[in-house]
DNA sequence: GATCGAAGTCAACACGCGTGGACTTATACT
DNA sequence: AGTATAAGTCCACGCGTGTTGACTTCGATC
């Protein structure tokens, strides 16, 4: 067969990396689709031949998978670090996460689309290490973690910004533990 | 004198407040100066001529003071009661800074406005109640106050959502206080 | 070597935006 | 009554946006 020989695929990818960075960065209305073309090098119609969309671009760009560790059987330190670490990798990988988070504080899609990511992905896997209210203790697990990359990330406020892996898993790791397994916690 | 005896400022204050009300809701890229114009049933001009400028309304809409009580004496249970008390307080008031957690995801100029209503209003008043580290352990209380309004107020998680204000203190008032005084937190 | 289809470019459209300036209205003072 | 002055409206400009369709290039197949 060999339809498209040529590397066909490869400015798809590269209009995709770069519309991830600069919406990890700028957010979803900030961005233009000539900006991402012109970043690529490329005439802004090729976004819409192979996205279809500004929205369509931003979906893909904006697709996360958290791929949680097992929690279950773990104690509550190593199911904190476990966290930490994850997360950690997951913001340096790829800044799906970080778009998601950025474009939710302004889109309501955006916002039901990063809620979603926690509730479907985080959550379950969560709920193995909970010791009851489920809900109530991954949504507290998660207002930590955004909020704490917030404040890194976003706001980049310098005591946050210079932490290293270790320091973050010295600093909120507890807290995470506590949210999800201190049976004393909430009213 | 008596130079303009109507309600000269009635409308200002009518712009004022449906900026912040839009901004509040959907960023700054969102709402046009036709939308907030609209709302009070005025021409565009008028928001020119009371702020110059979108960016001015929006500066003024922004206009955050947090006034946070005094935290020197406390022990950690009343700092962290007095501190969920004060941002729950503040949240319901006014939108302001439902408006710069908003906008700062999206604008560095909001991110920095918000960073720096964190490190200078509500610091001095952390710093009094830290063991020590100031600076992290400010930048920790932030991040949980911050992640938590964002996880109920923007994204809208029910857990979160539902919670009363006695609550969101047998929840994460404890992380809070240790936060700030736990001495065996941190690297 | 002719041809077909995909990859990519070009110019332009329609729209909504922030903003500016000329114009109108109406109130308070002389 | 007349007038100055602030409040408010109208209209339109210029720009950047997302998006579209027609055109061009070019490599692989027959």
């Amino acid at each position: 067969m060999t339809p498209r020989p040529r590397d066909a695929t490869a400015t798809r990818a590269a209009i995709l990396d770069a519309g991830r960075r600069q919406f990890a960065r700028d957010g979803f209305e900030r961005v233009t689709v000539r900006s991402v073309a012109a970043e690529v090098g490329v005439d802004p119609a090729m976004v819409m031949r192979y996205f279809t969309n500004k929205a369509g671009l931003f979906a893909e760009a904006a697709a996360t998978e958290l791929v949680l560790p097992d929690l279950a059987g773990l104690g509550p330190d190593e199911i904190a670090d476990a966290l930490v670490d994850r997360f950690f990798a997951l913001f340096e990988e790829s800044p799906t996460l970080l778009v998601l988070l950025r474009a939710a504080a302004t889109s309501p899609e955006a916002a039901e689309r990063l809620l979603a990511v926690i509730l479907d992905q985080a959550g379950p896997a969560l709920a193995t290490a909970a010791v009851d209210r489920p809900a109530e203790r991954a949504a507290l697990v998660g207002s930590q973690i955004l909020g704490f990359a917030f404040v890194r990330l976003v706001l980049g406020a310098p005591a946050a910004a210079a932490m290293s892996r270790d320091d973050v898993r010295a600093w909120v790791g507890p807290t995470l533990a506590r949210y999800l397994t201190d049976p004393d916690l909430g009213p």
